[in-house]
DNA sequence: TCTCTTACGTTTTTT
DNA sequence: ACGTAAGAGA
């Protein structure tokens, strides 16, 4: 194996980490300073020049796309074959263990994954079935709780019972989701991290292999690791061997979903005689935003501390815009976009960041309107989509009956006159008899239980689920999910509905055929000496895992809009954070307590050292948020930028404006000329000079900075201002 | 049982 | 402002 052009083009930091002796090594690695190609060289060093068996690497990261990546980077790398190599999320690989080793980890054989979704449905019929009130006791939140719980490694019999009656409260709902859980074979996102983390530590044997297998552990992200992938990672390497774990607090943004900063600073105390290698030089941006970055992240106290630089020039500076309101914001962005557009830039060279969600709508209509194609990060994924799951609940009742979700999901859709009368004895009845509702259902039929009529139809649901799997034993998976889709009735259904929603559920459904079709169903690749998951298993476990692509037109030439959440590990030419105010970013709810309002700041960090060229950020002084007006300052992160590496930008127009038309008068063609540095008089703010005038006619508008009052944006038509 | 209306609560998101 | 989710009428 030649090793030598792997390394020449490292800069010795990179080298170091990449070359460094066996042993546990903690790589900080700064943003945009080649983070995830020395983790893949890492691994090509290990197999070219330490010998190592693909067979004895295990390569975890975060989610789908990178661990998509990296395979992709080693494949560039070496001309080995890398199947037998683990490379995979944290979910996608304890998924797999459980699945090898379903027996010991006591899951029946086709256990199913349970989605965000099913789960919170689940815990809702929980709640009801505890004769407790769902508005005191919300199902997002019981569900928050029992996540979170896991998330630290504890089933319900490691909490100890608190004196808070709420806290036992919780705990109850928490108990019983769980004993139906595992009554029924349900496994939701957390009981896969912890039950391969109680696999491997109540079964000696089993951990003994794993640890003399996977020599060579590889953590990607690692600041994003919640407790229990902590104590999996620590269980798994027995704190020491070769540990290689890579990331960055400064970019620890996922605090509020169970990651522990901490894992990465206790790191050198838990894995005895680990050393560090920090990757601090920056390959991305320009000087100016790296700069400006370093500053912001140096009013964090709780750091490991690193400090980015660059070979690359200043660049231009940051350029700050004091917007008027959020669609003169959106106008701003859109201008710029014009503009970098004329200059023969690429739209998808451009993203824009937000904080919230809701920021975007404003933005896509400007953008809409100025016939700028933009695709939005986010939103419903493919998997997700309600005609997805209503089908993926009948190939989930085909594998296993007992998935109460799937059953009371697809039992009456399409509609079959079973109602909420018909599914609430049948619950009553299935949780005193400890029963699936399947199995209940398959009781109470003929049984008078139920009216006669929705017997009929239970009997007929029944009949139809069995016939489907009797009939579709031979089939192929595209042609038993073609098959499930007619005779299910949602193909009809929706083919139905009249508006393109119909259409465009009947095409996603289609194209869920498609991905039937398509093998890449196996999150970690199959590596030969297992049993190969049966396809159907393979396919619905794909669902679950990876929820597919967010919009489809991911190949055009589009403005990229995300949060600011959604934007880590991305990089742009040219990037807008807009809404850089108080309340909106630092978020209201996060700026109290210090904890989460370093969170922000990381996430402002983030932010930045997205920018490679250009960077503008931009507040607006008025903003409708939730249907208020609302007029906030500036963020405090904009305060935290050195003011030399700034620049306000304001629109250069001059407008003329006429004055207030009186009723009846007749039409003055006599405008005055407003242009920005014009000194003006205000009736009731004084004396000040024109900064920006922006707007035609009635909806023009100018920002004036006044002796006194300060900068106010004032309409010009109701204003009055008078030239001096 | 289905459809329409009203009330409510609004960061961030992957698996 | 806006979407969802629960309750009342057809």
């Amino acid at each position: 194996m030649e090793i030598s052009h792997i390394l020449e083009s490292l800069n010795p930091a990179q080298r170091e980490a990449v070359t460094a002796p066996l042993g546990p090594l903690r790589v900080l690695a700064g943003a945009g300073s080649g983070k995830t190609r020395v983790l893949a060289q890492r691994i090509a060093w290990l197999l070219a020049v330490e010998n190592a068996s693909p067979w004895s690497i295990l390569a975890v990261t975060f989610t789908n796309k990178a661990a998509a990546e990296m395979r992709g980077r080693i494949e560039a790398l070496l001309d080995i074959p890398i199947r037998k190599l683990w490379i995979g999320t944290f979910h996608g690989i304890a998924h797999r263990l459980l699945r090898l080793h379903w027996q010991e980890a006591k899951l029946p054989q086709g256990f199913q994954i349970l989605d965000a979704d099913d789960q919170q449905r689940l815990v809702k019929r929980m709640i009801r079935d505890l004769n407790l009130d769902d508005k005191k006791w919300p199902p997002p939140q019981a569900t928050w709780f029992i996540n979170a719980r896991k998330d630290e490694g504890l089933h319900p019999h490691q909490i100890h019972a608190q004196d808070d009656p709420a806290q036992r409260q919780l705990l109850r709902i928490y108990q019983s989701y769980q004993e139906h859980c595992e009554r029924t074979g349900l496994v939701d996102f957390g009981e896969l991290l912890l039950r391969s983390y109680e696999l491997l530590r109540d079964d000696p044997t089993l951990l003994r292999h794993y640890r003399e297998r996977f020599l060579h552990v590889l953590v990607d992200e690692f600041q994003d690791t919640n407790t229990i992938q902590y104590n999996w990672v620590r269980l798994l390497t027995g704190g020491q061997g070769d540990v290689f774990i890579v990331g960055d607090d400064d970019q620890s943004i996922y605090g509020w979903r169970g990651a522990r900063i901490e894992n990465i600073h206790r790191f050198s105390e838990d894995f005895p005689g680990a050393r560090t290698v920090r990757l601090e030089q920056n390959y991305r941006s320009t000087g100016a935003i790296l700069e400006a970055a370093n500053a912001v992240i140096a009013n964090n106290l709780e750091r490991l501390g690193k400090t980015l630089w660059t070979e690359d020039s200043a660049g231009d500076p940051i350029a700050v815009y004091a917007a008027f309101n959020e669609y003169d914001e959106a106008r701003f962005v859109m201008e710029r976009i014009r503009h970098w557009l004329e200059q023969g830039g690429k739209r998808s060279e451009v993203g824009i960041l937000y904080r919230s969600n809701a920021q975007s709508r404003v933005l896509e209509e400007t953008l809409l309107g100025a016939r700028i194609p933009y695709r939005v990060y986010g939103g419903l994924r493919f998997f997700e989509r309600a005609e997805i799951k209503d089908a993926l609940a009948y190939l989930r009742l085909l594998a296993n009956r007992d998935d109460d979700p799937s059953f009371e999901r697809a039992v009456n859709m399409p509609p079959r006159g079973i109602g909420e009368r018909t599914l609430e004895s049948l619950r009553i009845l299935a949780r005193e008899s400890k029963l699936s509702l399947w199995r209940a259902a398959q009781g109470v039929i003929g049984s008078g239980h139920i009216a006669a009529r929705a017997g009929l139809a239970l009997h007929g649901f029944l009949t139809l689920i069995d016939t489907l799997e009797r009939d579709t034993k031979e089939l192929s998976l595209p042609a038993l999910v073609d098959e499930v889709l007619k005779r299910s009735g949602l193909l009809d259904l929706y083919g139905k509905e009249k508006s393109d929603k119909g259409e465009m559920r009947v095409e996603n459904l289609q194209e869920l055929v498609n991905a039937a079709a398509t093998p890449a169903a196996a999150p970690v690749a199959q590596a030969d000496e297992e049993e190969p998951m049966n396809e159907l298993a393979a396919f619905l476990a794909h669902a679950a895992l990876e929820a597919g692509e967010g919009q489809a037109s991911a190949w055009e030439d589009c403005v990229q809009l995300m949060t600011l959440h959604s934007a880590k590990g991305l990089e742009f030419p040219m990037v807008f954070i807009v809404g850089v105010e108080e309340g909106l970013f630092p978020h209201q709810q996060s700026m109290r307590e210090p904890k989460r309002l370093e969170e922000e700041r990381r996430l402002a960090y983030v932010g930045i050292t997205r920018a490679r060229r250009q960077l503008f950020l931009s507040h607006a002084e008025k903003r409708r948020l939730h249907g208020r007006e609302i007029y906030p300052k500036p963020s405090r992160f904009l305060a935290e930028i050195p003011v030399k590496l700034t620049r306000d930008v304001r629109t250069r127009t001059t407008v003329h404006f006429t004055q207030p038309r009186r009723p009846g008068s007749v039409e003055s063609e006599a405008g005055v000329a407003l242009y920005p540095g014009q000194r003006v008089r205000h009736r009731s703010f004084g004396e000040g000079i024109v900064q920006t005038v922006e707007g035609q006619g009635a909806h023009a508008r100018v920002q004036v900075r006044f002796a006194k009052a300060g900068a106010k944006w004032l309409i010009l038509s109701y204003a009055n201002l008078e030239p001096i």
